[in-house]
RNA sequence: GGGCGCAUAGCUCAGGGGGAGAGCGCUUCCUUGACACGGAAGAGGGCGGAGGUUCAAAUCCUCCUGCGCCCACCA
């Protein structure tokens, strides 16, 4: 065993181990009566990225996971896949095709829709390649996608059924526009960010003023998007506002389109704020919508699907929103009918995918009605059948499901699952189909036409944790394995996609999809900001690996997984390879004294156990107790860390010197007892951080000489996670040996002050 | 306008009613037969502020201050 090098090269082992991990299917797992399932759905990565510090935390903790119940004994499986991420994906395939010189339109729907599922093919395996870099134990003969066939039909079904029970409605309403995505986004797409901008006040005159509109003859209104007067309908007022009780009722004059503007009392509007009048602009405010729909008043739509002025603005038409906006403040100047800028500091919504500011645009779409899906999703949480770790995320959930609003899930792409509603040309009937029809289901005739519309991407995600285990067919995995155990992931998808699992989950399965939502904080840089590629402060992970290892990088994502966000700092990396190092190292001095100790999962027996060896083990069993209760309440940082310093600061830094007097004493007792309390203990360490570190601990399992026993497993991810043993904790086993270390410290303490020669060795 | 999180050693962070901790950095020493990705001995802290509860508060409660984040249709 003395041909161990004395640093651990991670690099030999890594491809090899993980490779003779998965030819030896010591990941996959099914249905099995006589086991407790474990289960866990991987969030799916998008396939438009490459694995990034965010994916190494998050697949880190699952693994960790899935790698302790196993061993615990449970049947654990953990199901791998990725998500077509429509808008995404949509986004980075036109980028491409941009740098050709080529638009989606030049490759037409068929064409375009072939290209991205080349790039699918191209770059979904390779984020699969990096999860297995990272050691992930999946079951990849699970392996699903978004638009598999089978998760495709699920879709459909869903849509189907929802749509059939009047859940799912088409409606012309307000939605957030982007511009640049060309498609609506929902609300929980946005990115808000507060913004200085100015708040303009200019006058309408009123109709049968006589002459240019001065103060007494024209109506005050203010606004932060100048251009959007040029779709303004009404003016409304508080009810209860007296300085405007006798202008309701009369209208005011569109100075560029000569409409007239009803006054319009509306409980809607805060006297308080600026004049207390409110232009009333339904085709581009939500507010103005609704006050548009009580009075019964037109809806004008000027911007095209660009954001430019349409026909319906006038001389403005074919401008830009922001052309328009200069354009329309100097007519106004011109026309004397400003009355004034302020500066203001407003939130503007950009598309999260692309950041453009989005437009609150008039459009046609589909929605999913929330409130009867979320009443019992509600309750589901409230009740405990799901809860979430750390606990003050039930509140999170439970705010947001509480005014949960109506869910936009068409999309104006062309990746994607497409919209199974057929209409009718002919009768005018639309509805909505399993299978493609060839006639129309009322009356008959040929050729109904599909809608063009995608959905969005979280319709398909919300199923995963069924749609992944074979529904809407009832097969053994779905029986077996839903509701899953645990799901693992980021606070900054709780409402986009966990609050919808639970909600489709309790819909369509009629129970939870999981028992645990595991929430972790978001991966930044040192200095707090998230990391973005337009930052220029990325940290990969894959280098990260190839400079310590995988399984530095993992203890050190482990060490740091407190719940808060993680502030990256480089050296923390190292110092986890240091510790894998010191393990090696430890590991090579036991190899090296060990002669033909047998392993055994059973610690030695107790009768002549030295003080250091009862202490010891003492520790170990105090040790196995901390760790596994604190994996079970999720609380995997202290579990790192009780860890790290029991290996470090108890095994190596004491037991390990101590033991070096016995191990001496060729062929006596004490040398005997000394190899196997070594030797158990080492074996329990590599047990208990396997989850951690699988690689190093895999590694070092397999060159521990066989010997005999049941348990002389291959590899260490078959070896039964290590049993308490709490007779073995013995307090004062332990404070007899804490005194003995005082008196060492002290020791060495009075030879460092004193200079006393070294001569005679410490041990 | 609500809500949440964080303020602990020079730096980065754990902890959480009864001894103030870790990593990195720093000082001094040690190339000793596991490991210099190492070892030994150190220096360094009124645990943001003010009240309160308690025999006991860094830890619980209230308020305040400073950062950070999330939600909300104030034009």
């Amino acid at each position: 065993m003395s041909e161990l090098p004395k640093v651990y090269d991670p690099h030999e082992v890594e491809d090899r181990l993980y490779r003779f991990w998965e030819e030896g299917g010591y990941f996959d797992a099914g249905p099995d009566p006589a086991a407790v399932p474990f289960t866990i759905v991987m969030p799916p990565p998008n396939i438009t990225g490459a694995l990034h510090l965010g994916h190494g935390l998050d697949e880190t903790l699952q693994d960790i996971v899935v790698r302790w119940r196993r061993m615990q004994g449970f049947q654990a499986l953990w199901i791998p896949g990725t998500d077509h991420a429509g808008i995404a994906t949509q986004n980075v395939v036109e980028r491409e095709l941009a740098k050709q010189g080529l638009s989606r339109l030049d490759l037409g729907r068929e064409g375009f829709i072939a290209r991205v599922w080349e790039w699918r093919e191209q770059y979904g395996n390779r984020i699969v390649a990096q999860l297995k870099r990272l050691g992930c134990s999946c079951d990849w003969g699970r392996i699903r996608f978004t638009m598999d066939p089978g998760l495709s039909r699920a879709v459909r079904r869903v849509f189907v059924d929802l749509f059939d029970e009047g859940l799912i409605y088409r409606g012309n309403r307000i939605i957030n526009w982007c511009p640049r995505c060309g498609t609506a986004i929902a609300d929980v797409e946005l990115d808000h960010s507060d913004h200085d901008g100015e708040l303009v006040e200019f006058r309408y005159p009123l109709e049968g003023a006589a002459g240019d509109a001065d103060e007494g003859d024209a109506i005050s209104v203010a606004t932060t998007r100048l251009e959007t007067m040029l779709g303004d309908v009404a003016i409304a007022v508080n009810p209860s506002d007296e300085r405007y009780t006798a202008l309701v009722g009369r209208h005011a004059i569109h100075p560029f389109e000569q409409r007239r503007l009803p006054i319009v009392a509306d409980e809607a509007v805060d006297p308080s704020f600026g004049s207390g009048a409110v232009k009333v602009t339904p085709a581009h405010d939500q507010t103005d919508f609704e006050i548009a729909e009580r009075h019964g008043l037109e809806k004008i739509n000027i911007f095209d699907t660009r954001a430019r002025v349409n026909e319906h603005g006038g001389r403005f038409a074919g401008m830009d929103r922001y052309d328009a906006r200069e354009a329309v403040r100097s007519a106004l100047d011109e026309m004397g009918l400003i009355v004034g800028t302020t500066p203001h500091r407003y939130a503007i919504a950009r598309c999260d995918r692309c950041k453009t500011i989005v437009e609150p645009w008039l459009s046609e779409q589909w929605f999913v009605r929330m409130e009867p899906l979320a009443r019992p999703a509600i309750e589901a949480v409230e009740s405990g059948k799901t809860r979430f770790y750390p606990e003050r995320w039930t509140k999170y959930y439970l705010n947001w499901m509480n005014q949960i609003r109506d869910w936009c899930i068409s999309r104006q792409l062309w990746w994607g699952h497409r919209i199974p509603v057929f209409y009718c040309d002919v009768c005018g009937e639309a509805w909505a189909a399993l299978e493609d029809p060839e006639h129309c289901c009322s009356c008959g005739a040929a050729k109904p036409r599909q809608d063009p519309d995608v959905l969005d991407t979280w319709f398909s995600s919300q199923l995963w944790p069924f749609s992944t285990l074979g529904w809407p067919e009832q097969t053994p995995d779905l029986d077996y394995f839903y509701p899953t155990s645990v799901l693992v992931t980021g606070y900054e998808i709780i409402h986009l996609w966990v609050a919808r699992m639970i909600m489709a989950g309790l819909h369509f399965m009629g129970d939870v999809p999981f028992e645990w939502v595991f929430v972790h904080g978001i991966v930044r840089d040192a200095q707090g900001r998230k990391m973005s590629k337009s930052l220029g402060n990325v940290v990969d992970p894959l280098d990260l690996m190839d400079r310590y290892g995988t399984d530095a990088l993992r203890f050190m994502l482990a060490e740091h997984a407190t719940g808060q966000d993680i502030f990256l700092h480089e050296e923390w990396t190292a110092g986890a390879r240091n510790f894998a190092n010191k393990l090696w190292n430890a590991s090579r001095f036991v190899l090296m004294n060990l002669g033909d100790t047998p392993r055994s999962n059973e610690p030695p027996a107790l009768d002549d156990l030295s003080p250091a060896d009862r202490w010891i083990l003492s520790r170990l069993a105090s040790t196995i107790a901390e760790v596994t209760a604190n994996l079970e309440a999720f609380e995997i940082s202290l579990a790192a860390r009780s860890l790290y310093s029991f290996v470090w600061n108890e095994y190596c830094d004491w037991y390990l010197e101590v033991a070096k007097l016995a191990l001496r004493e060729e062929g006596s007792r004490s040398q005997e007892v000394a190899r196997q309390v070594l030797r158990n203990v080492l074996e329990s360490i590599l047990r208990l951080l396997h989850p951690f570190m699988p690689f190093i601990t895999d590694e070092i399992w397999q060159r521990m000489p066989g010997g005999a026993g049941e348990s002389a497993e291959p590899s260490i991810m078959r070896a039964p996670w290590p049993s308490p043993a709490p007779q073995l904790i013995d307090p004062r086993a332990e404070e007899d040996f804490d005194r003995v270390r005082e008196v060492v410290s002290a020791l060495r303490r009075f030879r460092a002050d004193h200079h006393v020669e070294s001569g005679a060795k410490m041990r």
